[in-house]
DNA sequence: GATAACTGGATAGCCCGTATCCGCTCGCCG
DNA sequence: CGGCGAGCGGATACGGGCTATCCAGTTATC
């Protein structure tokens, strides 16, 4: 509240010099890059170096790292926010819940960041918590589903929100190396919430490249050899 | 190496004085317990504190703290072994695969630092990498399931894995509220595994239960009000 | 009762994060 | 074109949490 802010822009004071607003870009930039790939445990001097600049200019810029955080993620918050009223407005629940799903975790696993915002202990991310909104749009298309029967009846609201957290923690592992890696298990998840038949699933992923996944998640050596370091 | 060891306890030299003996004692059980509600971040300090005994008495007879990681643990991973044993005795490989699932589980869930010792990024963390005995078992019956055609011709080890970190993952954060939660999921997603029909899936946790684990995990605040603190 | 094993917990040392501070630079406006 | 203040970098203060050490005092044991 120390400023007035727009999405994270100021626009009491009369704008920056040149030089000045073009670092603020190229920090906000750095910093969407860094958090996305590395989630918001990044730390600020690494985003400032990414962004070739000191850590005194982020501060210059930002207040703290919950302003800059929310600077860079933003936009991607108001996409999942898109998502979700796109759900909503589909004619059939089911659909609309798959498709919150599989788009919510379109974003999700390609943002560590992101998820970390929506999906992790924060307290007040945002200033009053985007999280907090997605609740009723999934509550009401759980609703909708099950009265069309298209879910099993006893599904519920919690069920698709485990159903996030899981499968985006294995997204968060797997973001570079298998960018697409949680479809399948999203897949198969919903299979199991569908009330009739089996729905498609994606093929394994390439055997060489799931064992990656699992070895950097868990550590456990594949079978190739250790090797190097 | 530094001295001869038999599962943690020391076997060279002549037995402790009693009450030290009766000292470490206390410290194994206490780092059991702490390191299964809290995994194995958990400080040696809360742990000597917990036993009643300094810390340096913790480091008098543990030389550091992966010794006592495999001291406290090492019981539990041999019961992990058991049950992967078990399983692989199992005639129809897809009873085999669901005991070993849901007995891997059982462990898994009740005990963080076990899920901590198995699936996380720890490098050696006994002497030669228990984890890495887990694989074979899990291959054989996968292959086996297969050929009975009980799982979907697609289904790999990896996937397997994939889900047994998914599911850790939920559990961990269930343990001491919903120990059992994790039964659910599974069966959800064992459901996707199956070749045929859709297997009985538990009944959805208790609402406010499942919010409230929802709450620790992403720290979305339920409906009701945040109140206190 | 002598002796050495044992004890507790203060503290050293480390790492890694956020945030501050200050001497210097350089864009902008008169 | 020149001077001034916004802007700059990055060394550094500060804090928290951890593992591990150290040593003066205690106590089981023979």
């Amino acid at each position: 509240m120390t400023s007035p802010t727009v999405r994270g822009t100021p626009v009491d004071a009369r704008p920056l010099r040149a030089d000045a607003e073009r670092n603020r870009r190229r920090i906000v930039d750095a910093a969407r890059e860094v958090f996305a790939r590395h989630g918001l445990e990044a730390g600020l001097n690494e985003i400032a170096r990414h962004a070739g600049v000191g850590v005194g200019t982020v501060y210059r810029r930002f207040p703290d790292k919950d302003s800059l955080v929310a600077a860079a993620l933003d936009e991607e918050v108001a996409r999942m926010l898109a998502v979700a009223d796109a759900a909503q407005r589909s004619d059939d629940a089911w659909s609309g819940l798959v498709l919150l799903l599989e788009e919510g975790l379109v974003l999700l696993s390609s943002n560590v960041g992101l998820r970390d915002l929506l999906l992790s202990q924060r307290t007040d991310p945002l200033d009053d918590g985007p999280e907090h909104l997605f609740l009723p749009y999934v509550e009401s298309l759980v609703d909708r589903a099950r009265v069309e029967g298209t879910v099993r009846p006893d599904v519920t609201v919690q069920d698709v929100g485990m159903l996030w957290c899981m499968v985006s923690e294995l997204a968060r592992h797997s973001v570079d190396l298998a960018p697409d890696a949680w479809r399948r298990y999203l897949a198969l998840f919903t299979a199991g919430l569908r009330a009739g038949a089996v729905p498609d699933v994606p093929p394994p992923l390439d055997e060489e490249v799931a064992q990656e996944v699992l070895t950097r998640w868990i550590g456990l050596g594949g079978t190739r050899a250790p090797g190097a370091s």
